[in-house]
RNA sequence: GGUCCUGUGGAGCAGUUGGAGUGCUCGCCACCCUGUCAAGGUGGAGGUCGCGGGUUCAAAUCCCGUCAGGACCGCCA
């Protein structure tokens, strides 16, 4: 297969390198690129030469250098990963000399001149895909790591998801709108990134951390469906599937728009994504699950669905039925007692239960176990089997479905704290057993979030998510029912353990709004001087509307079964949100903090 | 803010119970080599075992601190 992309036939180069095959034999040639390797055999020399079109396997051909060539010596006396411009004629190769593992195998070229456009010095780390390599030092020569191809593969993948999305919400008539780099620091959700005004002394532009109030703008502005590939920045610690500082979404809004119809919109991009882009499979409508209930059954918020291995209520089972005041006790405390079955657990050590045990002790959760050497519980090791009677241990078994050779965790503690203590567990059982399916993508809606949720500082009511979100039940629920039941219409696409999107349908309702911030100890003054655009306009006919924003990079994450979202960025930041290339964050001239009316205060040491 | 893992010539690693800077693959330099394709062969150079302190007759190895990289908790409305 030819490179398809135009190329510019002048001094460099008039073919690209992976082009050539037999049918090209006895053309004069001039190519430019990268000495990829060399082989000298002192009476005979060989140069792999890579072009732009090399970081895809097959861009590579073999040069071939007679001593009489006046090639031989300039060739030979270069590093590798030189730049070089060379005129030579493509000759056919002997058949046993052919490369089969080379699209350009069958044929070599005979170079005549060569042109040294560029040297390179000794290299900091082979430039050879599949060359294990630091990531602390692909990072910081980044463009010879990209030279190495991987990474501009993904990078090319990036830029096509890119264009799916585009085409795809075009044809869906959403209207692609550029939303504010510069804007107004935000008190609520993340840190913001602030950037100095220099003509207003002592103010401050904030970059957005999404273009949540623009966009619920548009649609008040009768833009009634907006999408944005948009840049979030956010200075907040990072994670393997989070970068610090900056990253994208799909951001997307829409007018008169209810959940389903944001649901159904996702569904059918995310089913455009998944056919041109990944080799996996999917089907919609996504399954949709309640918050509650996936807490409960998978001890998350974003359970990978492509196993099941769920976590099974005991509480009533054993609460109350044992002798054991641990158990007798705990549901009347408001705690509840969880199960979770690990398969082949019988065979595991002392200390990997104890590590679990004490992981789940210091958030308050008493976890344990009993190893299923056979069916003969009776016979059954560990701290559960010492405070069951073989009775209550058999119908635990029953409840996780567990078998001989497997093992069986408890928990006991508070509702969430005791089903994420399994959950976690589910979660490495999951990898180190293998039991997902490392071909699907198991997309799933969580629905039903909790509108609020106690604040553990204050002990008073905190928006548990988005506080944009319209309460289920509307201003009569804020009215009248317990603030921690009430549900809000937010949502979370999740997909194999991913977290991808968030979204909501929004409160537009100034009078619900006061009513949902009042809760969480607001008044209309605070929102007033907090969100003074997007209350403003709540007062002038704002519609109905709902949006999402799924992740960009970790959908490419997703696809491209990368487990670090470094790999899918062409030049991320470290973890501690350092740039290893540019050296960013640095210091900078006194006088332009000066312009910008600034003093450093270094921090105490 | 916290927990854990890692740090050994240019790259990637190994280094056992504390016993000589020991080893492997690649790269680098020199030489040999006319059919290789990660060419091959011979020889050579290259090290403050991240850094500082401690324990010990003796530390890459054990302890404390610190720096750097990574994973996680908190955080990310």
């Amino acid at each position: 297969m030819r490179d398809p992309r135009p190329l510019a036939v002048n001094r460099y180069r008039d073919r690209r390198a992976g082009d050539l095959r037999t049918d090209d034999v006895g053309a004069t040639v001039r190519l430019a690129g990268w000495v990829a390797a060399k082989r000298d055999h002192g009476g005979l020399l060989f140069v792999d030469l890579r072009d732009a079109g090399g970081v895809a396997p097959g861009g590579l051909v073999q040069l071939v250098a007679h001593p009489d060539s006046p090639a031989f010596d300039a060739l030979g006396d270069l590093r590798l990963e030189s730049v070089v411009s060379v005129t030579g004629e493509v000759v056919a190769r002997a058949p046993e000399t052919v490369n089969p593992r080379l699209a350009t195998g069958e044929v070599e070229i005979a170079v005549g001149g060569v042109e040294v456009l560029s040297t390179a010095d000794v290299l900091p780390f082979p430039v050879e895909a599949d060359r294990e390599v630091g990531e602390e030092a692909r990072l910081r020569y980044r463009y010879l790591d990209l030279r190495r191809g991987p990474v501009v593969e993904r990078l090319a993948k990036r830029a096509r998801f890119a264009q799916v999305v585009r085409t795809h919400m075009a044809s869906r008539g959403f209207l692609e709108v550029q939303t504010p780099i510069l804007t107004a620091s935000s008190p609520e959700g993340a840190r913001d990134f602030l950037v100095p005004s220099r003509l207003y002394p002592g103010e401050f532009y904030a970059l957005p951390q999404a273009p949540q109030q623009f966009k619920q703008l548009l649609m008040v502005g009768g833009v009634e469906r907006y999408f944005q590939i948009a840049p979030c920045f956010r200075d907040e610690a990072s994670r393997a599937d989070r970068s610090p500082g900056e990253f994208y979404q799909i951001d997307l809004e829409m007018a008169f728009a209810t959940q389903d119809d944001v649901f159904a919109e996702v569904e059918g991009l995310m089913e455009v994504v998944v056919r041109e882009l990944s080799g996996k499979s999917t089907s919609t409508p996504f399954p949709r699950l309640a918050f509650a209930d996936v807490v409960d059954r998978y001890g998350t918020d974003k359970p990978d669905l492509r196993f099941g291995l769920e976590i099974a209520d005991v509480t009533g089972t054993l609460g109350g039925r044992t002798d054991l005041p641990f158990f007798v006790e705990a549901p009347g405390r408001g705690h509840v007692i969880r199960a979770l079955r690990v398969p082949g657990g019988a065979t595991r050590s002392r200390k990997w239960f104890d590590a679990i045990v004490d992981a789940a002790k210091a958030r308050g959760v008493t976890v344990s176990y009993a190893q299923l050497d056979s069916l003969d519980l009776a016979a059954a090791r560990g701290s559960l089997p010492r405070r069951l009677t073989t009775d209550e241990l058999g119908a635990v078994t029953a409840a996780v479905e567990a078998v001989a050779g497997d093992a069986v965790l408890t928990a006991v503690g508070p509702r969430v704290a005791a089903s994420t203590a399994l959950g976690e567990q589910r979660s490495v059982l999951g990898r180190e057993l293998g039991l997902a399916d490392p071909a699907a993508l198991a997309f799933a809606w969580v629905v039903d979030f909790p509108m609020y949720e106690r604040d553990e500082e204050t002990g008073g009511w905190a928006f548990s998510h988005n506080p944009f979100s319209m309460p289920q039940g509307g201003l009569e629920a804020l009215e009248t029912k317990d603030p921690g039941e009430i549900l809000a219409f937010q949502y979370d696409l999740v997909c194999n353990g991913l977290e991808l999107s968030s979204g909501a349908v929004r409160n537009h309702r100034p009078d619900v709004m006061e009513a949902a911030f009042a809760i969480a100890g607001y008044d209309a003054e605070r929102i007033r001087t907090s969100f003074p655009a997007l209350w403003n306009a709540f007062h002038y006919g704002p519609p109905p509307h709902a949006g999402i924003a799924p992740g960009f990079d970790r959908i490419l994450m997703l696809l491209e079964d990368q487990p670090n979202i470094r790999e899918v960025i062409a030049f991320p930041l470290n973890q501690t949100a350092r740039d290893l290339l540019m050296g960013a964050p640095s210091a900078v001239e006194p006088r332009q903090l000066d312009e910008l009316h600034l003093r450093v205060v270094a921090p105490p040491s």
